[in-house]
DNA sequence: GATGAATGAGATTTCATTCAT
DNA sequence: TATGAATGAAATCTCATTCAT
């Protein structure tokens, strides 16, 4: 008797979720080139080639930890941007923004080390520049609907003010104050607009 | 003829020099991992095997390039910040970075693609953190000379803003509108203390 | 209700044949090696694994498909042989071996890739050339009995000749004048005995 | 001091040589498939890599052997065929392929391998189907300047009957009666014009 | 010092086969 | 019996590095 449809299912989704959780904390620790399909599958605990049967190749394998992470964050965001009234949006923002850094440092490691790389970048394809451009146009939208006058400029620079932290953090957890510099930036963001 | 030991030390000097330009050149394209000392070897006009009569292997010649470009970069900085009293030490150093990432942007690209990458990091050494934390500390010691209260945290801020700038121009140099955010970065940390 | 034991027999049967024909078609097509196992499985709608319970390996569904096309040949061999007395024994065969070449050019095509192959031959076991030494052995006795002096030479060109013929066709069936060689081949093997 | 340029031409000529002629040697023994790079390098004395820096891959070998054989063996045709002119031009073409076939006779089994496999075929080029129609097109203007009345498809006929032969014989060189069966083919194709 | 041919370890990928259900 | 997920050996290929000249 073959396995039921269900079984080899969640069978199937169970290596491919073992498979990409171990990538993702790899090449988040050693970057995507230095990571070898052998270390992954021995980190997840499988064969080399059954990470061909759920991907076309390493590449492809990256392609699809982005896309669902970015999906994720993409979803994160939005639940904390609507979040509690009391505080301006651009603060819940920043707020939910280090949020989620915090809890997906490998994702960030990740995307912080392919970001630079030409090369990688074209293996993700359109995905992380339309991301990035995403988040440019939703803080520029907040800053301009917050009555800031040059928003766009403001945006630029408070997208990179949260990259450059986030970036810092994910480089030292254990000694970077997240808190108090989360706290030094909304100051600066939301009480004085120049 | 045979050249002199003044010849062979200048031609010496020369191979070096482009083996050094092309790579950083490289680095910063591709990244370390995708360039290959073929490939740097071709740019430069020299054989393969020069290389390392020059250096040890791949990740010395990285961290040559790293050392020297840092040294640049500091007396670069040095001079900047010692520059036109008028405008305040901070203003200084804010635009000293900018022009700074401007004129060597290969290394700044090498730089940032480096930082998420254990490996490479483990080939830089300790050049890259000592680096990183005497930025933090000069920049703290500026914002305490200036008054600022929590200098230690307005620091990791001011240099995390600079970093995520700089990082996301060297990304897209043509597009990114530099000079607009430098102003308004500076608008933010000089007017007002929070 | 469970199946009859002769349903199950039926059943099975028809999952042989299923993937003995789809293996046939793409060895032919693409050559032994070329076909992968999941090509056949897929061709055939069936699971990778079933193969296996059917034949020990690829190289044993590939003898199974030589043993059993060699016994259809042969005995359309026969039949054909049998055929119409008013015509030499020399000519009817040809004719019996263009009609089989036209009929099953995938075993055709398998058989002319599998035979230039040692590995493919060593699977193939004794099966091809008994088979050829069979049909030579027919050839030299037709000649012999047509009178012709030097038999064994004079069948072993008229069996190459056939076998070019037929490798010439089954490499381009459009373009090949299979009927026109035909002719000249009988014209030039039965009219003069040199 | 490096090695002068003869020198160096020389070291890799002389590797090439090696890699080809090994290569040659095992794929007419075993089919292109079944030898592996790994084989070739050891047969030739060299390490595997450096097939890499003389051709692009292995498919590339095969091109670039096919081509030179080829090449080869117009030229030893061209020499044959313009030969003692007091025997047929067709008589000297056939001693001539037959020659030629017992002494490149593993490149005719590499080459006859080659050509059932599509996938392989795509590997070549149009090299094996471009020489073929030569050879096709020089018989049939041979046939048709010795008067043959349907010179294309005798051309056709004789083609197959010469690829035949050689195909038995460099299948089993050991037991075939070439000279025999040369002899037949040649009685059978001067003597009488059907 | 300079060259580039050569090496060989290790990377990615394929695929015949096994096995739990 | 039939399924298809999983295995692991072996294939092709890349590339930092060595070495003879």
């Amino acid at each position: 008797m073959p396995r039921t449809n269900q079984q080899n299912l969640a069978l199937r989704e169970e290596s491919r979720a073992k498979i990409m959780a171990a990538a993702l904390q790899l090449f988040g620790a050693y970057g995507y080139e230095r990571t070898s399909v052998r270390m992954i599958a021995e980190a997840a605990g499988v064969a080399q080639g059954l990470m061909y049967s759920h991907f076309q190749g390493k590449d492809d394998l990256l392609r699809a930890i982005f896309s669902r992470s970015i999906a994720d964050v993409r979803e994160s965001f939005a639940r904390a941007a609507a979040g509690d009234p009391s505080v301006s949006a651009v603060e819940r923002l920043i707020r939910a923004a280090f949020a989620i850094v915090r809890e997906r440092l490998d994702f960030w490691r990740l995307s912080y080390g392919a970001r630079m790389q030409q090369a990688v970048l074209a293996a993700l394809g359109p995905d992380l520049s339309t991301w990035t451009a995403e988040i440019r146009g939703a803080l520029e939208q907040l800053l301009r609907e917050s009555g800031v006058a040059d928003a766009a400029t403001e945006a630029e620079l408070l997208f990179a003010a949260i990259d450059g932290i986030a970036q810092h953090y994910s480089l030292e957890p254990d000694r970077y104050p997240l808190d108090a510099v989360t706290e030094a930036l909304i100051a600066r963001f939301t009480r004085s607009n120049p």
